[in-house]
DNA sequence: GATGTTACCGGACAAATGTCCGGTTGTCAA
DNA sequence: TTGACAACCGGACATTTGTCCGGTAACATC
């Protein structure tokens, strides 16, 4: 059996979706608006938006991988032109990207966030590129600094899943909200809390 | 105007609503009982429900209470009877303690979280005097540990949010399901990065 | 170009979430 | 005790989510 790509009708109704959705989401916010509404408006049957997308945080997640793509590759751009800076610093800057996307995108990640709990592999942001990429950076960067501070023995793969789910967007918007911070104010909080650390215990060691 | 207290018959309905609740959670779990059942269940409205409980995780977060009181005096008692113990050693301890909840109530704490991006203060989890006390409670171990290391200047408050949010049931359990760990080699990773850490800089420091 | 297979289409249907409103009952004050 | 008010009650209703199935059209093969 030969691998069938995908329809051509099933390709333009792929776009129809992101567009419409996209439309409808500048005019309206992403929450209030509904899946049937999307369908109506696009013209197609409610069943050939759920065969694409099993939920709204599905939809969401596909509408942030141009904006997921971009963003590593930024990063990666980032990490390349920064690969003479110390490791804490370059952690820090990919940090600051990552709290950068959270405030661009805060609906689209709030409602996909808010589905994440679906056991099954489609929209689930931990299987996204974006996730995938990100800490596997923050863990590689972790790895740098741990190799220069024997003291540190955690594992840099559980440590930057952890890093970044201490950033998920709820979390984000309320120690923000509650404080009332800047981003820039929490950037700085992130910095403290998990670079700055680092590089303290690197500067000790050198003295 | 006087405070009205609650009307008895309202009072009995609250009871009844959890106890219901309750029991269909048992038998069937908690994602495939519904809203509806649970109040055709218990003999009542619709309305009824939905007036004392905005959504599903608000009537689960409110299941929680009793538990999270239990858990709340719980860690109490533990703190002072290891009040000799070293701030790492408590923090350690605390720590566990969460993780234990949330593997004891990892369904009802799921549902809590999906719902909550709700900007409304009632049923959101970061308003629950579970959160508060646990995020005192750590900020200020984590004071006490920044106050034997001067190279620490990270602020305790958020730290404590971030390492509760890092222990999102979600994504709590995506690590858990990914590598395999067990609840034991989870807390060890935890006790690795956010309390070994500090201990090590205190020793060293003691060096 | 004809043909069979197969993925796709979308309206209709089922079920869950969330709201409204006329009727009822507890509670407070007189 | 009684009356008035406010809170509460719950069935019916509206909206949203998610699924089914008969029909259609694209793609591979001949």
């Amino acid at each position: 059996m030969s691998v069938r790509r995908e329809r051509r009708d099933a390709v333009e109704n792929r776009q129809l979706i992101l567009q419409t959705a996209h439309e409808l989401f500048s005019e309206y916010g992403v929450q209030p608006v509904s899946m049937h509404q999307i369908a109506k408006t696009a013209g197609i049957g409610q069943a050939t938006l759920y065969r694409k997308y099993a939920h709204k945080g599905d939809l969401c997640l596909d509408m942030l991988h141009e904006y997921g793509d971009r963003l590593i590759k930024e990063i990666d751009r980032y990490l390349t032109s920064s690969s003479g800076a110390p490791a804490w610093e370059r952690l820090s800057g990919v940090l600051d990207y990552w709290i950068d996307a959270i405030e661009d995108k805060a609906e689209l990640l709030l409602e996909t966030e808010a589905k994440m709990n679906c056991d099954d592999d489609r929209g689930n942001f931990f299987h996204s590129p974006m996730y995938r990429f990100s800490r596997d950076k923050i863990a590689g960067l972790l790895s740098e600094i741990a190799a220069e501070d024997p003291a540190t023995d955690f594992d840099p793969d559980f440590a930057a899943h952890a890093i970044i789910c201490s950033m998920s967007p709820v979390g984000y918007f309320q120690i923000k909200k509650e404080r009332g911070y800047t981003r820039e104010q929490i950037k700085e909080h992130y910095r403290r809390m998990f670079v700055l650390t680092a590089r303290a215990s690197s500067v000790r060691r050198q003295a």
